[in-house]
DNA sequence: ACGATCATGTACCAGATGGTACATTAGTGT
DNA sequence: ACACTAATGTACCATCTGGTACATGATCGT
């Protein structure tokens, strides 16, 4: 996979491309067309189709990296080690954000990706092994800086709800519905959590 | 969709090789040798590829219904309709159900199919749309006959874990581990219903 | 000024794809 | 016995697929 900085740009590109349109089912030709470029340098860049799979799948992984530091870091810098309570306005902040409307297209893309890669497609390697233990490390590192005690059992559960009401967004549901189970499962998680 | 006696046998093996090998990405005649046809057969039998897309996703959607009912039923016998301590077990069941390895390959299958529906793909209309209704519908009819008192949120929450459980699975967690975190949302939710 | 590397266009290729036309077989009801 | 229908095989088609060969502009370090 060839990185230059061209090669990067029409990365960007061809991912806005692929999260409006989708990508698995689509020829290098329709998926050139629709960023105004070629599939000769669809090809030029990225080596192959399996090597534009691959980098598409590999910018994915990169933003969802980036969001979890992002939210490492507004809660490293919410002043003082608080008390345990914090956890519920953190998982909110967290489901506010990957819920955004704006983020659709996104989702929409990581579940496509994640149907593909279920068979592991060629250019989809790893993306499964490290769907979930990359979340898992990095919420455990926020809740010991936050001193929470949790651990991974209960991490992974949050990280599959959060997955699973996504899931209920992509397949129409009702925003307001989606917000109210998931507040409720912050609700229950408190209430295990002041209760044990 | 033609819907004759052996057309319907076809299917059967149609999707037994979808859950094993994929689909989406297979051309007629690589389905067609792996359920020991040619692809003219398929054609014939289902009219289209989309027509035979189509089928595979009709019937998934039948089975899951088919695992719906056996649940409602086996509800339905178990006596008295009985305290509401009974929904904890109920969620295990279910969960066991449709954790068991031998599913596995329709779970990935169900992965797959959502992964085109994201975009809707010919073939797929209707799928996401009804995702979770009738999961919700079925399981608010055995709540009431049991007695319970749960809401649309509640069990779109369930049913939301669940899958993203399932997902966990898919992507090579261990199973303990899912299991652990199924077994934690479980205890949350009933110290929900005792405490409130 | 100039050679080298990057970027891009044009033209092409062998193979695969979904779909069709036509012939043929195997049953089945009458 | 015979017409009719469902099922299947063979052969084909236009189109599209990912990928390549070759030429040609750009751009830039020296």
């Amino acid at each position: 996979m060839i990185v230059s900085a061209s090669s990067r740009e029409l990365l960007d590109r061809v991912i806005a491309y692929a999260a409006a349109e989708g990508i698995t089912g689509r020829s290098l030709r329709e998926i050139a067309a629709g960023v105004g470029t070629s599939h000769r340098m669809l090809l030029y860049h990225f080596g192959s189709r399996e090597g534009l799979l691959a980098a598409v799948v590999g910018l994915i992984e990169q933003q969802q990296r980036d969001l979890l530091g992002e939210l490492a870091d507004r809660v490293a810098s919410s002043g003082p080690p608080a008390e345990g309570t914090k956890a519920g306005e953190l998982m909110l902040l967290l489901w506010a954000r990957v819920s955004d409307p704006e983020l659709r297209p996104y989702v929409r893309l990581f579940f496509e990706v994640v149907g593909v890669a279920v068979h592991d497609a060629p250019g989809t390697g790893g993306f499964l092994a490290n769907l979930t233990g990359p979340w898992l490390d990095e919420s455990e590192a926020v809740a010991r800086r936050l001193g929470l005690a949790v651990d991974r059992d209960e991490l992974r559960l949050g990280v599959a709800t959060c997955r699973g009401l996504l899931l209920e967004l992509l397949a129409g549901a009702d925003p307001r519905a989606t917000d109210a189970s998931y507040r409720l499962f912050v609700r229950m998680w408190e209430s295990r959590l002041t209760g044990a």
